[in-house]
RNA sequence: GCGGAGAUCGCAAAGUUUGGUAUUGCGCCGGCCUUGAAAGCCGGUGUCGCUUGACACGGGAGUUCGAAUCUCUCUCUCCGCGCCA
């Protein structure tokens, strides 16, 4: 959510940013007619409010004069004060409402690098990493080599949850594991502190870190408690110091997290998401970062190379790419995506993505630190380490062999008792 | 799940019995003093509107001219009991 400060003063920016995502002016003008409306209502309100409070120290100073006669003279005038004020300051309240549910739904101001485009077409490369694995063979797609290997279960999953659940067998659970552990600590001598967190949160928590729409496309909710399970660690995350004046001595506040993440993936189609690649449930290493405005951008560029230089800690060939204008969302002021390079699929797809929010969520948060100006909104920066079902993916097409035997990344061995291949699985 | 105690400005506390419009200490910021610093003294230090103001004592509702204070309700924390990986 962006400050309110930004309509009533920096309005230019706005537009501006709206003209650089094609995006009518509609939603500005809403929030600017019910800012000054509400303004208007606040004011009336305040000054009932203010005669009500004059009356009530009249009759507290004629009560200790014992002079019963004046302060009932008071008490009936002030009598129908009370009805006065509720409903001015339901009106008030309204319009406020109004207000800020319309500016819920104004995106983020975008920096100025994001390349302008009207969807994922219009991404540019940002850097490409590692080389493109050369087969001597018809390299096959993960779906073929999981099948092969027996090393995930749909059909029993679908049975006992539903379709896009899997059981991992064998070998490649055991690096699944091994993955987590391996992001866990890179990212931990890279100075972040690791933090598990609830995988449940209550709705007005969630609605200051995400899409409002995300509620009826990505969320499960629970019952009968109001809870909605977590689509990524950065939820719980960022929110931690919801509703806190945090002290600046602690910033930047760095978290590695991981978790289960649940997403119901309304809506997603097609051949591709077969397999392990898009289900509801799948588990995420995230950064997270908590900073001061003045810092964000550096440590945007930091999280990004955290994230690059684990992925070549795995070996693999991937782009990282500058997502536009048209393909960015509602809270991100600027992201960079990692795209692995699947040969089965023949195509680079996504497996990372790294964002500054800025204080988009902060403001929705209400997350400030001290200044000499007053409380100022902190910036939350997240990113992927590493989503495991997609690095397996990954992995699986890369480092495949002929017969279909995957290589173990050289520093993932050692987590897994020095296995440098992984095995069928015998059942 | 049961019983008890609690939630007051960044932190710590008073005020609640008896309703009259939020106080103190620490921390932080600024000023005075000083060669500089500390100490000391003075002022400031939640939110919104900003011109005098309004709001804020965990959230919501109620009683009242007026609620931190009384009533109802929800949430969370602590202690004890029960259950349990």
């Amino acid at each position: 959510m962006l400050n309110m400060d930004l309509f009533r003063n920096g309005i230019d920016k706005i537009r501006a940013d709206h003209d650089k995502r094609g995006l009518e002016h509609t939603r500005i003008d809403q929030v600017i007619r019910l800012d000054d409306e509400w303004k208007d209502a606040l004011k009336q309100m305040e000054d009932a409010r203010r005669e009500r409070n004059q009356a009530a120290r009249g009759i507290s100073e004629a009560k200790k004069n014992r002079d019963t006669a004046a302060a009932d003279t008071i008490m009936a005038e002030v009598k129908n004060i009370g009805a006065k004020i509720s409903q001015l300051d339901e009106q008030a309240n309204s319009l406020l409402e109004q207000r800020d549910i319309i500016r819920m739904r104004i995106p983020n101001i975008l920096h100025e690098a994001v390349p302008i485009g009207a969807d994922e077409g219009g991404n540019t490369q940002h850097s490409l990493h590692g080389e493109k694995p050369q087969f001597d063979f018809e390299p096959r797609t993960h779906n073929e080599l999981i099948e092969m290997n027996k090393w995930v279960e749909l059909e029993r999953a679908a049975k006992i949850a539903g379709s896009r659940f899997f059981f991992l067998k064998g070998d490649l659970a055991r690096m699944e594991l091994a993955l987590q552990s391996f992001a866990v600590d890179f990212i931990i001598n890279r100075g972040f502190t690791f933090v598990q967190p609830p995988v449940m949160m209550n709705r007005k928590a969630y609605e200051g870190v995400t899409d409002l729409s995300d509620f009826e496309t990505v969320m499960y909710g629970i019952t009968p408690d109001p809870l909605y399970m977590i689509a990524t660690s950065e939820h719980p995350l960022t929110a931690m110091f919801m509703d806190e004046i945090i002290e600046p001595s602690l910033l930047p506040i760095k978290m590695v997290g991981v978790s289960s993440c649940f997403r119901r993936e309304v809506g997603a189609h097609g051949l591709s998401d077969k397999g392990i690649w898009r289900v509801h449930q799948f588990t995420k290493i995230e950064q997270i970062i908590i900073c001061k405005p003045d810092d964000s951008w550096q440590h945007h560029e930091d999280l990004l190379d955290n994230c690059t230089d684990l992925w070549d800690a795995l070996g693999l060939h991937y782009e990282v790419v500058n997502i536009c204008t048209g393909d960015m969302g509602t809270v991100a002021a600027r992201k960079y995506d990692l795209e692995a390079w699947l040969p089965g699929a023949d195509a680079y797809k996504e497996i990372v993505s790294c964002s500054n929010c800025t204080d988009y969520q902060a403001n929705r948060l209400s997350m400030r630190f001290r200044t000499n100006e007053g409380n100022t909104a902190v910036h939350t920066l997240n990113s992927t380490a590493v989503a495991t079902s997609r690095a397996l993916v990954a992995i699986m097409e890369q480092n495949q062999l002929k017969d279909g035997r995957v290589a173990v990344p050289e520093c993932l061995v050692p987590l897994m008792g020095g296995k440098t291949h992984l095995e069928p699985c015998q059942w």
